[in-house]
DNA sequence: ACAATAAGTTTACAGTGTCAACATTTAATG
DNA sequence: CATTAAATGTTGACACTGTAAACTTATTGT
């Protein structure tokens, strides 16, 4: 060991955010727990004194991933305020550049079991208020209340938005679709049509 | 070797067909070249005989699960002939139910590079005869001339069509949804708001 | 028939995740 | 303060992995 300390410090959030940079680099599939203890300068079992199995810490950095995520989308709704229009496409458009721009992380994300989830009773959604759905929802909601649209087909259709969204995303971030010019352009009319 | 005849006569099919159902039980992190060659009696170099390496197999398994797919979809339009709507929804249906039927078909066709394309340009979808997207393609494409759609239009909603199934499809097979009822009939109401 | 090739096997090696045993530092307690 | 417990490191070992090289056996083409 060439540390000049015995301990390291603050190892848990190193290996977190060395592995973030590893995964990003070399995707899962290459993903070492030796490789991220060597990044941080340390030995090959150190890593398990602060998580149980490499498992969980991919799970925590994957939570990282949708921190950032969820961080992505929101900081483009206070670019709009009392505009929810304007916000849901442009949380839509944040939410497609992400993935496309970040294909590791967007991978992470589908691979990993939800971390957060939309809880559907009666008529009403449930979900955590930090999340990117309990930040696009709240857009939608005062949008279509704005319109005056039906209480019932709110719901449905603030789904169906979500869900859109998804769809474009992983379309496009995982070239499925072969276009020949801004992509963003291609997912603001789409939004736009289905609003 | 256990094996009465020195060579085991279609390995390659066997390696594939072993592969996708250890890919099933485990999983992709835990899925290993040497226990599919064991599965088919057959040492843990044999594999390389057929495979340049796991990353090929892998990818040959994936190309039989998108061919599953396909054939999925296909199926449900031939119930519904001459019914481009019923069959657009019943697609939408057909796709969603394979992805949560099928957690791990799912992951892997979410996480391989695109096996299918579409490809737009001008005024023209260009995609694979048999893809899934083609024959969703060709269904909606009778179903806007039907309804006498603006030809602008048509493909700009056959996209979002196809996106909003996608999205569905991910975010229930995610469980990022928990809905205490059917959710082919979620399915059903999203695609039928939206077509 | 026999050489070339295809399709298996065996051996070897570096890298992996994880366990157990040990070492060092820090915190807690008398 | 001194001593002990707990937290955080290290080392060594093990079974398992992907893959390369050298070898063996069967099949095929001339």
């Amino acid at each position: 060991m060439d540390r000049e300390t015995y301990h390291h410090g603050d190892l848990k959030q190193a290996l977190i955010h060395n592995g973030l940079l590893l995964l990003n680099e070399k995707g899962i599939e290459k993903f070492s727990l030796r490789k991220v203890a060597s990044m941080c300068g340390v030995s090959h079992n150190a890593p398990y004194k602060h998580f149980k199995d490499k498992d969980e810490l991919i799970n925590e950095i994957i939570i990282e991933v949708w921190k950032k995520f969820n961080l992505a989308l929101l900081e483009v709704t206070e670019l709009y305020p009392n505009k929810p229009k304007l916000q849901i496409i442009e949380m839509g458009k944040a939410y497609v550049k992400f993935m496309v721009e970040n294909p590791e992380h967007f991978k992470l994300m589908f691979l990993s079991d939800n971390v957060y989830s939309i809880r559907i009773e009666d008529d009403k959604f449930y979900s955590d208020k930090d999340s990117a759905f309990g930040v696009f929802k709240d857009s939608s909601e005062r949008y279509f209340k704005e319109i005056n649209l039906n209480k019932n087909l709110y719901m449905q259709k603030t789904l169906t938005m979500w869900s859109l969204v998804h769809g474009i995303a992983i379309l496009i971030a995982k070239k499925s679709i072969e276009y020949n010019g801004d992509y963003l352009v291609l997912v603001e009319r789409m939004i736009k049509s289905s609003i």
